[in-house]
Order: structure tokens, then C-alpha cells, then sequence
DNA sequence: GCCGTTTTCGGCCCGACTGTTTTCAGTCG
């Protein structure tokens, strides 16, 4: 099986890390980290690109040097370098630069005086005061440092899913916007850019000389450690854990800083440079030329100084964003108001909480055209899933229902399961009596890649197949996707006039950005579907169209977007 | 280690906060 592109960033990233403690040339340590990155995100696996005899030097911070590493990687599977540094350093003082507060000079300095190697050998050393005796340490250092390595273990600080951190955020806002002297207040960071998981929270305020904001916001009540408080920026820890910044600028500067606390990272670094070409410099107070301000209180200005249009946040990666606002082509990206309808939902036929109208009426509430009813089939027996006898009933139901609902349409559908084989698991003659199928598999996780795959491109040969749900079946920070060649079978969907799905639940997302990229650019349509089990869940679908706009789609590459009469035309095979 | 309207060498984004410092290093985002 070939190696993922996951396995070659980490190797890269590894690399970064044990470079750096060894305190190499900080350039050629972020030369392996933004390889790490680029890698990570892209939409083809290296081995593939390699296989096609593509030249990998043309990938964005890949010279010739790490082109030649990654076919090392991809072809024995180790690279001599990384081999060849834990021979010197130990693989494992990676680990300790996870604890907040390391990074490579004090593993590094640790490593030499004290000879710590582990999270266990640093807990010993800061318990017994050793710590503190180090040049450059101090007892506050020591103390803060034992407490981040008992909450690393304690906590995993894993990232948080976008939908629990919006859970963390609204009360948040809602007390700092009661602060004196705010004015503009507003989340930045990735959960602006819509990632599917975020590290903390980053807020960003203007406000009044003399506001009190940044002390209102450390005396939150969910406040359970204040890490750093200062004048401009303050960090605090929430009983949960989670951790949010604070950030306060003048006025004139909310755009720049808007840019800057936006991120991402990648993104700022490639504008910034873009600025220094034309002699002009960026930082999160402004656009400036020498000592004078020339921009930063809109965010457009900012990106108008360096030529270009105001990009989303959502494409703001470094993904080819700022390329393709130089070149005009930037894409017109899809908004939750050109969703028309949810094509997958479950009722209380099979798991779900509500009937067929409650949820019908719900959907209808939010603007919606359509809806279609997607219960499972009879494999799924602990969901209750529909024989055959059972779906004709509901689809009576349906019938009826319609009768009575004006501008509105329930479509009848259903989540059949993809068995082993590849088979569906309801017979045709039911099948053919439903308006679309989803089809999705529940069972056999472990099949090999092209066991996997051949079991879904044989089920995309059955002409009742529309609409392959949550496609690689990962769950957010609790399961791997399965093994699938994304590639074929998104060139098989297109083929035989099959969509895949982004199923918007916040723990799926899935297809991700860089699949629904991937779809994009294959000419295949994306289904964006809420899989509610419930009416609030069909709120779900602002995750899903989040993570469409991540992958560059427009209204026109998302099936859903479109009105009854086109969608019927474009589901028939 | 990458890269080029400063093009094959010499640069590489920029600032805040903390702690241990008397002028700054380390870390973080």
C-alpha cells in the first residue's frame, strides 16, 4: 500500500523538530515544516504523483533536495536522514516540545544538562528542583512548566471541533460585548477560516481609550487560568481547558489586524513577502510605506494595497488563494443561502428523534425546497433500518404529506447500505420507486484499499446509485477514514453520473476540503447533507457549506444548490 | 532548504508577552 501523504508529513515534521534542538539553520528547519504542510494538504498522494511521473519540484516550497526525500520515503519507506539524526538525538525529545512553553532551545538545553528525554524524566527534574537551576530557567518557569506537562496528560489538548468551540464562543462574545468602550469584536483565526477542528479561540476587539475590555475578559466566570494578561493581548485557559486570545488594536488597524489574526500562518507569510516586493511592509497595525500607514482599517484595503481583491477566509491557506486573486480567478464561493434543500435525513422510522412532517416543516422554516427522507435499509437492524415493507409505508406517507405541503417537496429516499460485495442492500424493484438513493457502507471498515474501493465502484454500477454518503466514513479525531482510492472513484462518480456527499455532521465533514477540491477539479458535483436525526441538526448544514467554501466550491459544484426541476434532471443516470 | 522584477547568492514575516533578564532570549501565534 502506498504511503500517505499524512506518514510523509509527519516524517518531515520530525525532521523539523530534531533540526531544530540540534539548532540548525532556522530556514532549512522551516523549509521541512512547510514541506510538512504542503504535503499534508495536498488533494493527490505523493506516491501517486510520483507514479504519474510528475515532477515534484513544482509543488510550492519543494526544491530538489526534498523532492528526492519524498521519493526516498515513498519508495523505501524510511529516510536515512531522519535515521541517521536520531542517531544523535534521541526521536523522543520531539515530545517534550508539545508541552506549552518548549520549544527547541530549552528541550535542547535540557536534553545536554540534565539529560531529560521523556515527559517522565522532565516531571522528575521540575519536582526536584533541577529545573529551576538551569541558566535561563527560573522557579516560575519550573512550576509553570511541571503544571503544562501534568495537563498534557490530563487534557491531550486535541483540537476542538468547530461546532463545541461555537458553543464556547457565543456566551463568550455575548459578556465581552458588554465590556466598556468596545467597538468592533469579532473571532478570528481558523474559526473564521471554518476549519473543521480549532485550536483556541482568537478574538479580536477596537475599543475606546480607556475601555475595560481586557480586564472584563480575565474575569470571565468560565475562566480557569490566566496564562498571560497585557495590555493588547491576554490568553486565558476556560474550565474546560480551551483555550482563547484576546487581542485589542486601534480602530485604523482592525482590518490589518482582521488579516493578520485571520491567519493562516502560510497565507500571511505569502502576503507579507508580497509586500516586501513592493517595498512595503505588514504587520497587524497596518499597511505601511516606510514610517507611514498607507492601510489597515478594512481588510480590503489591506489586500488592495498589494494589487489584489479581498480574499475569504476560507481559502486563506496558502492553497493558491493569493495566485489566483492575482490572476482574477478566484472562485465565487457557495453560501448557506444557495442550499435549496437536505438530501439526507432520518426520521423516527428508523434512529431518528421526529416524524416525516416535523422534520419536512423544519426544513421548509429554513428556506428550503426540498427535503429528501433518507431512513436506513434492513442491514442496519440496530437503527431499525426499513424492509422493504416498511419503506413502502413510509413512502404512502410521503405521498399524502405532499398533498398538503404548498411550495415545499418531500423526497423519498433512502440510506441503503453498501454491503460487502458491493452490492445494495434493498432489491431493485424497491429501489426504483424512491426519487434518489443514498448509498453509503456501515460495516467492513478494514477491507484492503482495493477491496474498498472495488466494493463502492461496483455499487456505483447499480443504476439506482445517486449519492455516495460520508465517502471515507472518518469521524473527526475518533476514526481513520477507511482505505479508498478517492480518485477512481471519484472519476467512476463522474463517469456514471454519481455524486459524492459532504455529509455537514461537525464530527464527519466528510468529504473534506481537499476532496471536495479534488471533486472540483474532477468536474464532479458535491451533495451537501446535514444527516440530521433530528429538526436542530439541519443546522448542521453552515458546517458543511463551511467546509465547501474550504474546498474552493462554487453554488454551481454543489448539487443541492439547485431548484427542484434541475436537480430531478441531474440525478437521472 | 527554497527561491529569483534584489536571479545562482543572500536573503528568508513580524510583534507581544513572560521570565529572568540589566538589555534580552525564548516562545508563541
Amino acid at each position: 500500500m502506498p504511503i500517505p501523504n499524512h506518514d510523509v508529513a509527519a516524517i518531515f515534521s520530525k525532521v523539523a523538530d530534531l533540526l531544530e534542538i540540534k539548532g540548525e539553520n532556522p530556514f532549512r528547519v522551516r523549509a521541512y515544516r512547510e514541506a510538512a504542510r504542503t504535503v499534508s494538504g495536498l488533494s493527490q498522494s505523493v506516491a501517486d504523483l510520483l507514479k504519474e511521473g510528475r515532477d515534484l519540484t513544482e509543488l510550492p516550497g519543494i526544491g530538489k533536495d526534498l523532492a528526492g526525500k519524498i521519493e526516498e520515503i515513498v519508495t523505501t519507506g524510511r529516510l536515512t536522514l531522519l535515521e541517521d539524526l536520531t542517531q544523535q538525538i534521541p526521536g523522543e525529545l520531539t515530545e517534550l516540545m508539545k508541552v506549552a512553553g518548549l520549544g527547541a532551545k530549552r528541550v535542547a538545553r535540557m536534553y545536554q544538562e540534565l539529560n531529560i528525554r521523556s515527559l517522565d524524566d522532565l516531571r522528575q527534574a521540575a519536582e526536584q528542583g533541577r529545573l529551576a537551576e538551569l541558566e535561563g530557567f527560573g522557579d516560575k518557569t519550573q512550576t509553570k512548566i511541571l503544571e503544562e506537562v501534568k495537563r498534557l496528560r490530563r487534557d491531550q489538548t486535541h483540537r476542538t471541533l468547530l461546532a463545541i468551540a461555537a458553543q464556547y464562543a457565543q456566551p463568550l462574545m455575548d459578556h465581552l460585548g458588554k465590556a466598556k468602550g468596545v467597538k468592533d469584536l469579532i473571532i478570528a483565526g481558523s474559526y473564521r477560516r471554518r476549519r473543521e477542528t480549532v485550536h483556541d479561540l482568537d478574538i479580536l476587539a477596537t475599543c475606546k481609550r480607556g475601555s475595560t475590555v481586557m480586564d472584563h475578559f480575565v474575569k470571565y466566570d468560565e475562566v480557569k487560568q490566566v496564562v498571560s494578561h497585557g495590555k493588547t493581548r491576554s490568553t486565558v485557559l476556560l474550565r474546560s481547558g480551551f483555550q482563547v486570545d484576546l487581542r485589542v488594536v486601534p480602530q485604523v488597524s482592525y482590518g490589518a489586524a482582521l488579516v493578520y489574526f485571520t491567519g493562516s500562518k502560510p497565507h500571511n507569510i505569502a502576503i507579507r513577502k508580497r509586500a516586501v516586493r513592493k517595498k512595503l511592509k505588514i504587520n497587524e497595525y497596518g499597511v505601511f510605506r516606510g514610517n507611514g500607514r498607507i492601510a489597515g482599517r478594512t481588510e480590503e484595503e489591506v489586500y488592495d494595497t498589494l494589487g489584489l481583491p479581498w480574499i475569504p477566509p476560507d481559502l486563506r491557506e496558502n492553497r493558491g488563494e493569493v495566485e489566483a486573486a492575482e490572476q482574477g480567478t478566484l472562485p465565487t464561493l457557495v453560501e448557506l443561502g444557495d442550499i435549496q434543500g437536505d438530501l439526507h435525513v432520518h426520521t423516527n422510522y428508523t434512529d431518528g428523534r421526529h416524524t416525516i412532517e416535523q422534520m419536512a416543516r423544519a426544513a421548509q422554516k429554513r428556506g428550503y425546497k426540498y427535503l429528501a427522507i433518507a431512513d436506513h435499509s434492513q442491514r442496519i437492524t440496530v437503527a431499525h433500518g426499513l424492509m422493504p415493507k416498511a419503506l413502502r409505508e413510509q413512502i404512502e406517507q410521503i405521498d399524502r404529506l405532499n398533498d398538503r405541503l404548498k411550495g415545499f417537496v418531500v423526497l423519498k429516499a433512502i440510506e441503503v447500505d453498501i454491503l460487502a460485495d458491493g452490492r445494495l442492500d434493498l432489491p431493485d424493484e424497491v429501489l426504483k420507486e424512491l426519487d434518489l438513493r443514498v448509498c453509503s457502507i456501515h460495516s467492513k471498515f478494514n477491507l484492503s484499499r482495493t477491496e474498498q474501493t472495488e466494493r463502492v465502484l461496483r455499487a456505483m454500477d447499480n443504476p439506482y446509485f445517486n449519492i455516495l454518503a460520508h465517502p471515507t466514513g472518518r469521524l473527526i479525531g475518533e476514526r481513520d477514514a477507511y482505505d479508498l482510492d478517492m480518485e477512481r472513484i471519484m472519476e467512476h462518480a463522474a463517469a456514471n453520473g454519481c455524486y459524492l456527499e459532504l455529509n455537514a455532521h461537525p464530527e464527519r465533514l466528510d468529504l473534506d476540503d481537499n476532496h471536495c477540491r479534488m471533486a472540483k477539479n474532477k468536474g464532479l458535483k458535491v451533495v451537501v447533507s446535514t444527516d440530521a436525526h433530528r429538526m436542530d441538526d439541519l443546522a448542521y448544514m453552515v458546517y458543511g457549506v463551511g467546509q465547501a467554501r474550504r474546498g474552493w466550491l462554487e453554488a454551481d459544484d454543489v448539487l443541492n444548490s439547485r431548484n427542484l426541476k434541475d436537480l430531478r434532471t441531474l440525478l437521472r443516470r
